[in-house]
Parts: structure tokens; C-alpha cells; sequence
RNA sequence: GUGGCUAUGGUGUAAUAGUAGCACAGGGGCCUGUGGAGCCCCUAGCAUGGGGGCAGAACCCAUUAGCCACCCCA
């Protein structure tokens, strides 16, 4: 501490003392709790599942669409639910300066239903299929693999009430974390509609009453509130109270058990790997019929975050929110989670590309060469790396090893007399002395011959 | 939101309460004209705030953050 501050009479009035600009600052800004800097070493596989997610997506005919991430609160609490954890512990929600009730965005389903209903895209042809991907927020107690923003990637079918169509958005998901190496289960599930579900949730109060003792605390308040969330519960004497609990598939109207029949029948065409799961009820209130979950196969227990992204049909949203009918199916998965999991799997992203050729110079005339070939180049479309800044061509060759260029072309002092140029092919270290004129059409002519030869990118490693 | 474990240079780690060390990465040099090897040098750290103690990176308390288990979910 160099400045006593204390216990000392300021002559005026002073302000805090300025920190010195060499003293070491402390406080140092620092990461809000739960976000997540995405740094270069991350890139590459975001690279890779923004490239898989974008390709499935516009080829199974899906166009993009970015809504807000501030939305009005009440978006959410009438459509995710009132009772949800989601809305009820977790979602941002602030006041503006013009007092409106904003909440950063905890899923996207709701937003794109609003989109949809605000930009008529009702008389568009149906169905209309969206995907998007971008962050999401929700305040919850981090952990690996959980942040408070996080990524999802989502595709949303609106307008179309098929059961194909449901089958079709498991077999994308599926697809896309096969293609990234990350081999999943779908749990599947039908939580009915509007018909049956009411008769249902009686069934299942009931059973529960009579077992009320054996529950946990929580699933006690949960029996007022939505009893299907009891069978989501994780205590064990829940779990065993619900082993015999009466499933809901077996209480379907006929409309319902249909539909869901229909489902599994295209699953099974599509060679679908899924797996009937009554438990799964999913977190939020706008499901009907069709709810899924991904779940990561490698993984025994389908608990905690072996749960990569999940997806149901929402026939009544629309309705709720626009006063019009439009059945809709959607899912959604988490980015960091999936990441973690091709991490685990030792995937290999795709390098990024590196460039074609480092311009190297020794002394300040040629350093002034140089960097007018380097704008020719890069016109030409050659990727040219350089480290101008550095004087030894001994780091200069050192940063081009580095970044795995093929030639390093070199200007020194003596290139700068005869008007020539050196090309060092980097793998053999062979070198020539070409005329400065024509070394551009002759790298080209290089690049040209290796580039050709070069096989696609592997993108998966063994 | 609850409980447990953890916190040392950029990264990974060491140090009976008594000089904070090592490896990697980064920078420079040996060698202003040649990379992937070697050698030398340099940079950079005890999360924050308090407490007891001659003395703390180590002990105690709080805070913050990370991880784990809940809760929940992506």
C-alpha cells in the first residue's frame, strides 16, 4: 500500500485517490455469474454444430428466423406456465425505463409463435418450418454444462398437425447429434390433449392421494398444482410410489392414441433410435400430444444432463396466443451440453483453414516490398499470413511453421537488389530465387497443383 | 434456492507455518538471412476481504467463482 489514505486531513476536498496507472488494478472487471466467454480454442466446434445444424436445417426444407431476446414477460408466463420453474424461478424479468415488464428470453417456442402470428406468416404455404439458434437465459445455479446464457438450436413446425411431422423433427434431432459423433436415444412420450389429459391428471391425482404419505415434500405441493410433474421426481420413494402410477398412454382418447401410434410407426420406418418413456412430461405447460427428449445413449442413468434437447407439439399455443388455431410441433437442444459431449468424445472439429503462404522480410525496405505483395495477393484471393511487426526471419519462420502455411516467400536485402524473391516450400525446405514479377501467377500456379490434389476436410477423427 | 468439495503465473502443477519453485505456453538471445532440435535469459502467480499468530499460500471466518449432488432443465 504506498498511499496511507486514512487518518489523514485532505487540504481540499478530494476525490477517491486515482489508482496509478502501474499499480496492479484490483477488482479486476470479472465474468457475471453463469456466462461463459466462448474463446478461439472454442470455436471450431461451434463451427461444427452451427455447419450440421444449418445443413439438416435447410435441407429438410427449415428457414432461418432470429426473433428479440428481450420479449414482454407475459409471453412467457401465459404460454411456458404460470407454476413452471421456468417462469417462476428462473426467468430474467426487469422493468424498462418505460415501465414495461421485459424478460430476456428462456426459450424460443413462445417468441416464434408471436413472430408468427404477428407477421401473418399463417397465409404463408404450410406448414411453416423455422429453425434458429442463438442464447437463452435462464437463472439457475451453474454447473458444468449449465449457464445462465446459454445456446440452444431449435426448429419449430408450424401448421401442420400430422403425426409424420413429429416423427420427422425426432428423426432431425437425431440426425444432427449422430452427425456429430454424439450417439442419442429419444424418449418418447404422448401427454394427450385437451380431451383426454383432464381425465388423465383425475386418474393420477387419485392414485396419488391414496399414496400422498410416501411423498416428498415437493411432489405433495406438486399434487395441487400439476401432478405430472411427480413423475418427473428424482427421490426414490416417489420413484417407486410412481412405478405402478397409471400411464397416460393407456388413457389416450382415441384421436390421441392414434396420433401417437402413428408416430412410433414412422419412427420405426425411419430407424429412429427411441425408447417409450412415460416419465417424460417436460417443463413447460404448452405441450400436447408427442413429447420427446434426446438422451446421450453413452450414458446409463437418463438423468440430469445426459439430457441434450427435447421437443413436443404444441397444438394449443397458437390458439392461447392469437386466438386462432394453428397445431405446431418443435424441439430444441442445448449447445454447451452438446459440446461437452463431443468433447467427451474426443471429436475433432475441422481445423480452421489455415493460409496458403507467409510473407517474410528482413529490413525495412523490404518490409515496405513485402507489404505491397501482400495486398496484391490478398486481392487475388491467395491467404497470405505475415508477422510484419517481427525483424529475425527466425521468429518469422517460426510463426509460419506454426500456422502451416506451404511457401514462405522471403524478401531481404539481397532479393531487394536483384529484384527477385525467395519461395520456401516449407515441407521440404527447398528454396528458389524467382524473379520478383513472376512470383505471384507462379504461387498461384502452386497452389493451383496441392490445393487440387488435397481431399475433402475429415471432419471426424478415429 | 439447499448441501458438499475446491481456488497458487496465461495453462498444468509443487512447496513440515519460515527465500513461492517447476513444466508448458509467450517474449528475447546464442544466430538482424532461415522454422519444427538444443542451450541461456526474461515476462507472469498465492481469488477477494477480514481474524488469530513473531511469522501464512497453508489455520479460522466471510465473500466471490468453479465443480459435484439436489432442484430444475438445454
Amino acid at each position: 500500500m504506498p498511499i496511507q489514505q486514512k487518518n489523514t486531513t485532505p487540504q481540499t476536498q478530494t476525490a477517491p485517490e486515482p489508482p496509478s496507472p502501474l499499480e496492479k488494478v484490483k477488482g479486476q472487471p470479472q465474468l457475471l455469474r453463469g456466462m461463459k466467454d466462448i474463446l478461439p480454442a472454442d470455436q471450431p466446434y461451434w463451427d461444427a454444430i452451427r455447419t450440421v445444424v444449418e445443413d439438416n436445417a435447410h435441407s429438410a426444407g427449415f428457414s432461418r428466423i432470429e426473433t428479440p431476446i428481450l420479449e414482454a414477460a407475459n409471453l412467457f408466463t401465459r404460454t411456458v406456465g404460470q407454476e413452471t420453474d421456468i417462469v417462476e424461478k428462473e426467468m430474467y424479468v426487469f422493468v424498462d425505463k418505460s415501465g414495461d415488464k421485459i424478460a430476456l428470453r428462456p426459450e424460443n417456442t413462445a417468441p416464434v409463435a408471436r413472430a408468427f402470428l404477428e407477421h401473418g406468416l399463417i397465409s404463408w404455404p404450410q406448414p411453416v418450418r423455422l429453425y434458429y439458434l442463438g442464447p437463452f437465459f435462464r437463472h439457475d445455479r451453474p454447473q458444468a454444462g449449465r449457464y445462465r446464457q446459454f445456446w440452444q438450436f431449435g426448429f419449430e413446425v408450424l401448421g401442420d398437425a400430422h403425426p409424420v411431422v413429429d416423427a420427422q423433427l425426432v428423426y432431425l434431432a437425431v440426425s444432427i447429434y449422430k452427425a456429430l459423433t454424439v450417439p442419442v436415444t429419444a424418449h418418447i412420450n404422448s401427454l394427450g390433449d385437451s380431451v383426454c389429459r383432464p381425465n388423465y391428471m383425475k386418474i393420477l391425482t387419485e392414485y396419488f392421494r391414496t399414496r400422498r404419505n410416501s411423498l416428498c415434500e415437493d411432489c405433495k405441493r406438486r399434487l395441487q398444482k400439476n401432478p405430472l410433474r411427480i413423475l418427473d421426481c428424482k427421490e426414490p420413494d416417489c420413484h417407486t410410489v410412481s412405478q405402478d402410477v397409471p400411464q397416460i398412454v393407456d388413457h389416450l382418447c382415441e384421436q390421441c392414441r392414434d396420433h401417437f401410434v402413428r408416430v412410433l410407426e414412422y419412427l420405426g420406418e425411419l430407424e429412429v433410435p427411441y425408447t417409450l418413456n412415460p416419465r417424460i412430461v417436460r417443463g413447460l405447460d404448452y405441450y400436447t400430444r408427442t413429447v420427446w427428449q434426446i438422451m446421450d445413449e453413452g450414458v446409463e442413468d437418463h438423468y440430469g444432463q445426459t439430457d441434450l434437447g427435447g421437443g413436443g407439439r404444441y397444438d394449443d399455443l397458437l390458439q392461447q396466443l392469437g386466438n386462432r388455431p394453428v397445431p405446431a410441433v418443435g424441439f430444441a437442444g442445448g449447445v454447451e451440453r452438446l459440446m461437452m459431449r463431443m468433447r467427451e468424445r474426443q471429436y475433432v472439429p475441422a481445423p480452421i483453414r489455415h493460409p496458403d503462404i507467409f510473407l517474410g522480410q528482413l529490413g525495412e525496405a523490404a518490409r515496405k516490398k513485402s507489404l505491397k505483395l501482400y495486398d496484391t495477393l490478398r486481392t487475388l484471393g491467395i491467404r497470405a499470413a505475415e508477422s510484419f511487426s517481427k525483424d529475425s526471419l527466425k521468429g518469422q519462420l517460426e510463426t509460419a511453421n506454426r500456422l502451416g502455411v506451404k511457401y514462405a516467400l522471403i524478401i531481404g536485402q539481397k532479393e531487394l537488389m536483384d529484384d527477385t524473391i525467395l519461395i520456401r516450400d516449407m515441407e521440404s525446405g527447398i528454396q528458389e530465387v524467382v524473379d520478383f514479377k513472376k512470383v505471384v501467377p507462379e504461387i498461384q500456379k502452386r497452389l493451383a497443383k496441392t490445393n487440387g490434389a488435397v481431399p475433402p476436410e475429415k471432419r471426424v477423427a478415429v
